[in-house]
Formats: structure tokens, C-alpha cells, sequence
DNA sequence: GGCAACGATGTGACCGTGCACACGGGCCAG
DNA sequence: CTGGCCCGTGTGCACGGTCACATCGTTGCC
């Protein structure tokens, strides 16, 4: 007697026919169609709660074609930064009704950005978000023709329409000038590297900034944003030790480079000061607690959306394309030593 | 003349109009159904690539009521381990054909639990990673009545069928032994949150160690997995300082941890010895170098990703559920002073 | 040589939802 | 009084695939 037959899910049809309805006026319930008469709205509502009733989402993007869905393309998501950029982006769709599908690359490897990109196309996503400030990616993205709205993140310069970022250039020379500021005049740049655009932003950041207050500069070395090689280029450049204090383009290089400042007996910020970027939630606690340039990649990760979603909606929001950073001073930077 | 009319995207239908087929020898295309004449598939193909033809998903979802997506519920999402292991799920999933679609949730609020796996399920998920090691998440989830399969990470002991991990027990012990090998007697734990399943396997790693080896031990401190956290433990537990190593459940904690022995004006490992746990990649270049215990995210992601797909394909795999983690040693540890 | 099996293909229904349109009744204005 | 409009609801088809089954020609075996 009871119908717990359960070939397959309760669909609007069975709604209706429990309901005494046709499975438009169901319909109309589930998209908040006003002209349904409040009695039996409600009557269709418990009817559908009795039932677990859940939208079939597939039968409704192909009605619609809509997919209700928006794409993230992500490289190094493991890191700090994309990471809490990717949570920002998936709370705020979530928000919304939308849902958020990703694709992790790897941006060394041409194809490897085709094969996610062509993942999140045929997943049909109504937008993307790209996270892989690479020029690498963008020519892809080029080639590519998407059909998709999309934005960007942390490129700015070169995309500047669907870009949204952090002001890397500002954030940078205000790192720079606080090391000026404190005294320093020989001062080395350990760069990301030259394929990333907010590497490139840091290091023109710097170069601006030294060149604004005339002091030299040296050529940028251009790393690979791991402790690792901040550790190894330390090594390196200690060698000769022309220099006071070391501007690294992100928290972790700065780290390493500490560690090999250690290494060779020499103290941070007495013989070297150190300047990091990004504010890594551990930053505050390296040994010493790091100097760095705070960005808000949650609140990126928001207008993100809000771009995006506006974009679809076309509401035509016009969010602020640009944030500033913020210096944090901590233990590392100090004056030099005579 | 050209049929760039474009009212839609093109269809299986166009398609076999073009190739004088009917729409389901396209469909058979498709699906690499082995009965169609080579030729009739090729010039198939061939219109396709000229159409610029993408299947449409919604609509094979809706056919077969498959959604060739996996869901991911994730808590902390901006910490190495879990990102690590989403990017590796993501990568095994994509290779198999599958999408991923995740949902972060903030595991302090039942709510948020809630509403990140209705959110999962509403998508019509074919299976679930959870990734959110708390007692109370899985409370949610058992009430919530999943009703497609799924796979935890690092939960052993709580839900074993499901769980797949890395032997938290075994790791602890080995970190312990590491202290207690170099001579330490006088050991603290500094744990993670009581409600996290991780944390309670790595304060009764430590336990089991300490008691099999005789040695007495003080209430393991519960912290919250950052390194302010450690930081502040550390503070504290310096003022008396009646202990000469620590084991802390992360990497993190550990950081915190050697800053406050640092601002007290002590050494590491001269005068305290530390461990952390998940060998983040910043850990071989702390200050001094941490002795942590490295967990593979990776192949942990991958197995699980095998086991789920596993189960929906009734391939009746048999993954291993429990890696072994592996002991790190490096300059934070040493033998106590006297 | 006849019949079964199989290969290559076509036909039509179906998956669950939304949309365009139709329909009847009540209200209001001319 | 009557015509038009709006409200609440129903009808049928479209969306783009897959599936079960039908069809037809060829091959193989007894």
C-alpha cells in the first residue's frame, strides 16, 4: 500500500498528481512564480517535503540551459593565497544558488591548461574564474575563444577588463620604501617567476620605487616563489654580502632566505632585514616575525563573484576592479648596521 | 549562406543531419560503441570538429541519470593538507571523466555543515569526499541519510568503512619515540582541537608511546591548529619550563611554538626540542629546520578517489584505507642539555 | 538452401523541467 | 451590458541526449 516503490526520485509530476495539480503549477511553486494561490502553494510545499522531493538540477540546466555553475581554473592552489581566494568564491556563488566546479592546472605545462579549460567548457559553466596569473594561461585563454564571461585574478595590466587584483605594484613599492625609509640602500629584489604577472608587478613595484628615490638597484633575481629557493638563492647572494636588507616576492622565498641568512651565522634584521609579501597566516611567527604586504584575498574572491554574477545577471554591478594592500611591519625589517 | 544562424548550440541532431545519419549513430559516436562502420564514425567526426560540436551535459545527466560529478565537503580548505588532497582528487577525478564540485564549510557551525552537503546533494553529486575531520561533522552526516557513497578523509576509528587515511597513531608514535629516543623524559603534547579526529589519534599516539615506554606524562594542552595558537601555548608553558621537548599535532603549532622559545631568549633544539606533523613544505625551512612526520595528500587523495569510483562503478576495488606516514628528522630536535 | 546470428543503422519514446500559450472566471471601465 | 484584462491554472511541446527495439543485409553453419 505504501509507495515506496522507489523506481526513481519523486519528480514535479508526482507532486502534481498528489497535489491534484497540474506539474506547471508545481513548477511555478519551485520558481516563486507569484500567481499561485497561497493555499495551494502551501499544499504543494508539504506535499513535497512528504516526498523529499529535490529538484532534478540536470532536467532543469537542460530546460534552461543554464548550468548554474561557474568554473574555477586554478593553478598552485595549495598555496595560501589562491587557496583562500578559491573558499571566498565558492561561499559567495554558494550564496547566490550557484555552484562552483575546479579545475587545478599545471601552469608549466601548455597542455595541461587546454585539458582544464576544456574540462570546465564542457562542464558548460555560465563563468570562470581564473586563478593562474600566468601570461602563459592568458594566451591560452585567447586562443581559446571562450564564450564565457570570465574574470580574473591578480593580472592585472594584463587583461585590465576581467581583471580583478590586488594593486601588486603599490604593494610593492611600499614594501620598498619602507626598507628606504629605514636606511637601507642597497637593496635586493627576489622576484617570482618572470611567467607570473603579479611577479612581474612586484619586481616593475620595486624598480619604480628605486628608481623614484634614485637609489641603484641591481637586476631582480627571479625565483620560483618556494622556500627552497629562497633558501638557495641566500646561499648564493651571502657569498659576497653587498647588501643590507632583501625585498622577496612573496612570504615563503623570504622564509628560506631567512633560514639561509641563519645558516651563515649572520642575524635578521642586524645584518639583513627581510620583506615578504602576501601575509601568510604564519608570517607573524616566523623567527623574526616577518615584515610583509597584507592582501585581502577573501574579499577578492567576493567582488569576483559579484563581477561574474552581475555579468550574467546582467545587473551590470561595476565592482572596483583594484584593492590595495596593506604593509605590515614586524620584526624583520630594521635600520642597517654601521 | 552560411550557417552561422547560431541560434543554439549545435546538437546530435545537426550533427546527423550533416552526415546523412540518424542521431543515434552520433550517439553511438559518442559512446565509442564498437558496431559503426569506421568510415560512417570518421566522417562523423569529422562534422563534429567542423561544428564545433561539445555534448551536452545536462542533457546525458538527465538521460541517464548519471551526474559524472563528485562532490568535495571541506573544511579549512586553505591549509596545506586539505588542498593538497582536493587538487589530488581533483586531478584522479578529471582523469576518469568526473567533475568535481566542492563546498567549504565553516566546521565550527552545524548549520554550515548542513548546508554545504544539502548543497552537494541538491547538485545531485554521484559521490562525496569528506574532508573535514570532526566528530560533529559526521554526526550531520549520519543524520543527514546520505544515500550515495562516500569516503572520508583521516577519520579512521570513527567510520572505518568509509574512512581512508593516514595512520595517525602510527605517526605520533614515531614522533614520539624520535624524542624519547634522544633521551627527552619530560615531553609535552600540544594537540589540536578536541573535536577534530586527527587531533584525538595524535594525542593517543603520543599517549600509547609514552605509557609503552614507561614514561610519565602531563595532560596533552589543546590548541586550535595555528601558530598563533602555538605561540601563545608556548608563553605559557615557558614561564614554569619543566620539559624538554614538545611534540605539537602540526607544523603550524609548531612555529608558533618556536617563537615563543625564541622571544624567551632559549634555543632550539638546545634548550627545547620540537616536532610538528604534516610536513607543510615551508617546515624544512623554519628556524631551526623542522623534525615533523610527512603524510602523502596526495597518494591520499588518489586512493580515494579510486575507492569512490570504485563503489560506483562496482569494480569492487580494494584500496588500502591506511597509509603509513613517515618521520622527518631535522634540526629542531636533539638531545636534551643537562 | 534455409535459418539463425550478427553487424550497422534507424525509429520513437523517455528522462524531469520550463516555456509559450490557452482557458475560464471575476473585476472594472466605458 | 459588454469587452478587455488579470489571476490562477492547465496543455503540450521543447531541451539534447540515451535506451529498447525494429529493420535490413550479410555471413556462417548444418
Amino acid at each position: 500500500m505504501s509507495d515506496v516503490g522507489r523506481g526513481r526520485p519523486p519528480s514535479i509530476r508526482d507532486v502534481a498528481r498528489l497535489a491534484g495539480v497540474s506539474h506547471q503549477t508545481v513548477s511555478r511553486v519551485l520558481n516563486d512564480h507569484p500567481s499561485v494561490r497561497p493555499e495551494t502553494r502551501e499544499r504543494i510545499v508539504e506535499i513535497m517535503q512528504e516526498l523529499q522531493y529535490r529538484p532534478n538540477r540536470a532536467a532543469r540546466a537542460l530546460a534552461t540551459s543554464r548550468s548554474q555553475t561557474i568554473g574555477i581554473l586554478s593553478a598552485s592552489s595549495t598555496q595560501y593565497g589562491p587557496a583562500a581566494g578559491i573558499a571566498a568564491i565558492e561561499a559567495a556563488a554558494r550564496e547566490r544558488g550557484y555552484w562552483v566546479s575546479t579545475a587545478n592546472i599545471d601552469a608549466a605545462d601548455p597542455e595541461s591548461i587546454g585539458a582544464g579549460l576544456a574540462h570546465l567548457v564542457a562542464q558548460s559553466v555560465e563563468g570562470l574564474v581564473v586563478i593562474a596569473p600566468q601570461v602563459r594561461v592568458f594566451k591560452v585563454l585567447a586562443d581559446y575563444e571562450i564564450d564565457v564571461p570570465y574574470v580574473t585574478l591578480q593580472s592585472a595590466g594584463l587583461d585590465a577588463e576581467h581583471a580583478l587584483s590586488v594593486d601588486q605594484i603599490a604593494g610593492a613599492r611600499m614594501a620598498t620604501r619602507h626598507l628606504i625609509e629605514q636606511g637601507h640602500r642597497s637593496i635586493y629584489h627576489l622576484a617570482g617567476p618572470q611567467d607570473w604577472i603579479e611577479a612581474e608587478a612586484r619586481m616593475r613595484g620595486f624598480l619604480e620605487e628605486m628608481g623614484a628615490q634614485d637609489i641603484p638597484t641591481t637586476a631582480p633575481i627571479l625565483g620560483d616563489w618556494t622556500a627552497e629557493f629562497g633558501y638557495f638563492a641566500g646561499r648564493e647572494l651571502l657569498r659576497v654580502r653587498d647588501f643590507t636588507a632583501i625585498f622577496t616576492s612573496n612570504d615563503q622565498m623570504a622564509l628560506g632566505f631567512i633560514h639561509a641568512i641563519r645558516d651563515e651565522g649572520l642575524d635578521v634584521p642586524r645584518d639583513v632585514s627581510v620583506v615578504g609579501f602576501d601575509d601568510i597566516p604564519e608570517a607573524a611567527h616566523f623567527w623574526p616575525p616577518l615584515t610583509t604586504i597584507r592582501q585581502d584575498f577573501t574579499e577578492l574572491g567576493r567582488r569576483c563573484v559579484a563581477q561574474l554574477l552581475g555579468t550574467l545577471d546582467d545587473a551590470a554591478v561595476e565592482v572596483a576592479h583594484t584593492l590595495t594592500p596593506e604593509l605590515i611591519v614586524r620584526g624583520s625589517t630594521g635600520r642597517p648596521a654601521f
